[in-house]
DNA sequence: AGATAAGCGAGACGGTACGTCGCGTCTTTCA
DNA sequence: TGAAAGACGCGACGTACCGTCTCGCTTATCT
């Protein structure tokens, strides 16, 4: 009575999950110390075989794992004014990276740091976030295309900053703080 | 005739200093994969046993290594003017980080990230820097009080940022860029 | 191309002969002194972790490589005559642990007195080995019950002596002039 | 308030006996794994330094405390006759070795078997044993020269088999067996 | 329908780094 | 000035993971 079903020659997708799974609950539970391969794959109940055949390391593991619950968290705000948008979007990625989610982004960086092809996927996957903000920005006039990308690297430098250097805030508090500082670029009359 | 020389029952100062100079050096001309506590304490002619007997472990090293170099880097400017106190302030703090120390700062989080005891020690060492860019600030009454914290903030918070995901410039250009827009914050007119 | 086939999820019996024989010829070629488990493990082209996964350490290496050997050396005589059967079952006996036995039983000696497992081990071997001496013997109806095991330990008594203390001949003539002082017990007209 | 009296710039002879009583009470208590040279100068409240200014290493420590305890416990008996020295003789060593001597006995062939020097020097003191033994047995006639040697080899043989193989019983029972045995060699009617 | 192929859980394998322990040497400090 | 104290360079210990491998099985696909 096998767990779970076998797929025969194809890729058992439900495998994939439970790894993936695995690696979250471990990073969330048990710390990054105890992320070890052959602890994803008792945890997930996988063969260690099975993650090498489709993963080239355990780096690759927390990059796919992290990148997968990111995409599907933040929506994109439409209140029709820059400053609506810019908090909502800014409260949604805090909250978001603030919650469940920040031993994994603890995870992603740490292992980003001992692998240069996760460096670099994380470098992309940061390169999106930021673009999907400064597109945002763009869409109101009052901000200058010179200063989206740099706003949008203020968002995502504090995000980061609190989660490994500092481990502050990271609520709809500090998002608010934040918008309100970086309004006071956007809007110089704004901050009066 | 002994490579250093002993100092009897007295801790070896020199001892200390090869060990923080061989992390320092492994780190930049080899990686972070390089930085087992054997390989420094080849490096540096020293037993292992002589590290594990002072520092917990390769993270403390790193820390210890990073905090002692960071420290007698950045002097304190005086220009008159927020503009230029900022300006040299942050040209200085973006070009050390960028340069020779950016290898240590990715070590020093790494290791932050595998050891509470370590990530406590970088958010103290970190505080200390962002409270110097702080006071800085308050110098000049053209700052609140309360905007000085959440502007060293997004000082350091660029840095890490650069240093840590993007790999991004931080140089002279990159502190350029940044002053202006925080003066955009600090004086309104400024950016106008 | 391994040097070694692998033999997937089984213990690979060519990796427990390649440490057994790396023992023996460590022992031999060496000495004792050289015998430490990372030596074992390179010159049985084996990862240390492999030793350690079927012998609890280095003592349990060194018994089972001498009881190995020593149990396939010395057959059964059947000359017909008490004198004929005991000089020749010592004979082959000495000559077998004067040779190129002689550096393990060493060994073997030097595990058991750091390890009680061992020491038990040891016992039990050569309680085995003396059984069979006094089997022979008992064949023979000259000697009492009672005899036996007695001059038994008289033959290994002598021999270990040898081994261990005196490094003292352990030869044909060595195993004649044994066999003739025990025949004066066995039979007193013997050496009237 | 030194334990001890210093002695100024002569060999402290109550240091030397305090490290030979510890390595006696190690053995003895703790057993040879607890044999470490840390240990024993700590236990005797010696400098670990003291220790190798007077001996070369742990092994001739061992031996050192060995020779000194054994070499003044067997008395030279006299009671007329064969059976009556040698029973005497023979019960005296075995008790001896049996007791509290028989760690030490063990502690003194495991550091033979590290130690050339310390063999040689335990080949030394086993053959003034035998030595001792012998010229007894030559006092009386009825024993031939030729036959002396090998007899006291008998004795020894049997004595150290018990304490390194069997850990068999050392006692005056195991003497009067012993000597039994050996007078039906000496004078064949004995054993009639 | 039987043969074949690929994925799977399991676990042994050759390695490498870990952190600890003991060795024998060295210098300082004390009495 | 000998002895305690203890740091030092060295190297073996036993453990934990790494990434590779073979095994014996299951299931899907191809003849």
């Amino acid at each position: 009575m096998p767990a779970r079903e076998h797929t025969g020659r194809r890729r058992n997708e439900a495998a994939r999950r439970a790894v993936l799974d695995a690696t979250s609950r471990i990073l969330h539970d048990e710390g990054p110390g105890a992320l070890t391969v052959g602890h994803i794959a008792d945890t997930a109940g996988v063969g260690r075989q099975t993650i090498y055949r489709w993963w080239p390391g355990r780096a690759a593991i927390v990059l796919e794992t992290a990148t997968d619950l990111a995409t599907r968290e933040v929506p994109m705000p439409d209140t029709g004014t820059v400053d609506g948008d810019l908090r909502a979007f800014v409260t949604d990625t805090f909250t978001a990276a603030g919650g469940r989610a920040r031993p994994l982004l603890r995870g992603m960086v740490a292992a980003a740091l001992e692998d240069t092809d996760v460096a670099a996927g994380l470098a992309r996957f940061t390169a999106r976030r930021r673009a999907v903000l400064a597109d945002m920005l763009q869409r109101h006039d009052v901000v200058d295309v010179a200063d989206a990308a740099p706003l949008a690297e203020l968002v995502y430098g504090t995000l980061w900053y609190r989660v490994l250097i500092t481990d502050g805030p990271l609520d709809a508090d500090a998002a608010d703080a934040l918008t309100d500082l970086l309004l006071r670029i956007v809007d110089p009359q704004h901050g009066g």
